[in-house]
DNA sequence: ACAAAAAAGAGAGCAGTGCTCTTGCATGGG
DNA sequence: CCCATGCAAGAGCACTGCTCTCTTTTTTGT
């Protein structure tokens, strides 16, 4: 067993997550594919194959990373939540702090919101952390639901199924309008960042926050959240 | 001067043809990181150092792809363009065309729309080929403003000098409001498409196509597309 | 037409990478 | 106490991008 009171446990620990940070850091200077397993241990003063005794591969590194960069944007997120009093508000400040985030760790929220990097698939250990900034949003529009109902209009036919299906599955006592309206608003929320982050709106858009703003709040429109509301 | 009449001029226009080729291949086939000088050389029976002639570094080599993928993307579009009717028609049919060559070309669409290559950045050559999908939105915008003007809700007082700023850069004939709505939708729509490609609605959506197909007419309806318009 | 210049290919070599395997040492549990 | 386990170190393999030199081929200027 792993029980965790060794002194040589307890080294295990230390070093593993002096790998991580020193992985961390090359990730925030570097970027994802100049992150390399023997300049982490060069840093550290440990010969490259010692490193294998802790990260069984780079795509494990890279995997611990990713989840815990999930786990730090998820942070912020509920963090800004916690921090709004009524629906709309709080729907800004999620969004605003989904992108302040993106814009303090570029290259950590573009190895999970990038382009996946080639080969590597991520584990299912990366869901739960990877589903919180949306678990945040469905529960804003359950807290404005309670509130005064959001409706929305009519889905059209054919996707009145998919929308049905969505809706047991990720947010059963809202309305599968909502739900939809709520998927479409993530995804949208994060072509958003990453044109700015990624350089999209190089000489198009100038007043970043301004724009932002102003487009976070259009989708909060679209899930039915309105500004002046409970 | 390099006259393009010797046989010597031919060759060198075929060879970079073919490294571009069997590079798109291994695009194609493992993604850009993967992608090896050393690799596409052996294939093409050259040795690595004779490629350097013809593209002086691994960078550059992406770049013309980058180009390519712009242009191949940007045709796609605009094909789709031609083949509907009605500004709302074409709309949804720019960005099903959109989200088809995605699909089909998903390491040449994480080439140009996914995390840039760390360490790299695009040279101004990639911007007119990256502009024609946008181009085209705003044309189609442009059309239905002739037809019958899209009237837009008032943008906040704050956003109206970036909103006019944009208007005067991309589309001085259209007002502000709806060229605001157009950057945004486009955005948008790329990150609909790159939710769908890069995984995230794994376990989430279902019926891709057809949540795709919504999303893209509430895109539309928020530039103020509307189903019945001229 | 012929020599000089430019362009292209071949090969060796450098510094770096991920990863594996073997060897030696220290430490903790039975 | 002693042996099995955990860990570190080093050598080594196959690969990468890129540079440099040397030779061959083609183009161009006189």
């Amino acid at each position: 067993m792993s029980t965790a009171h060794g002194a040589r446990a307890r080294a295990r620990i230390e070093v593993t997550a002096a790998i991580k940070d020193e992985a961390r850091r090359q990730l925030a200077a570097e970027g994802a594919a100049r992150l390399s397993l023997r300049a982490v241990a060069r840093e550290l003063g440990m010969v490259s194959s010692a490193l294998y005794r802790y990260f069984p591969s780079r795509d494990d590194l890279l995997t611990a990373l990713i989840i815990d960069a999930y786990d730090s944007l998820g942070e912020s997120a509920e963090a800004a939540h916690q921090a709004s009093a009524d629906p709309y508000a709080r729907w800004i400040a999620v969004c605003a702090a989904v992108r302040g985030w993106a814009l303090d760790h570029p290259h950590e929220y573009a190895l999970i919101y990038g382009s996946p990097v080639p080969g590597y698939t991520a584990p299912d250990t990366t869901v739960p952390p990877a589903a919180r900034v949306g678990l945040l949003l469905i529960g804003i529009a359950r807290d404005a639901h309670e509130g005064q109902g959001l409706d929305r209009p009519a889905l059209p036919a054919d996707l009145r199924p998919e929308a049905e299906r969505m809706a047991a599955d990720l947010a059963p006592d809202l309305p599968p309008e909502t739900v939809t309206a709520l998927v479409a608003a993530w995804a949208q929320l994060y072509g958003l960042v990453g044109f700015e982050l990624f350089g999209q709106f190089n000489r198009v858009v100038e007043d970043r926050e301004g724009f932002f703003r102003h487009a976070a709040g259009q989708l909060a429109e679209g899930v039915g959240l309105m500004p002046g509301s409970v």
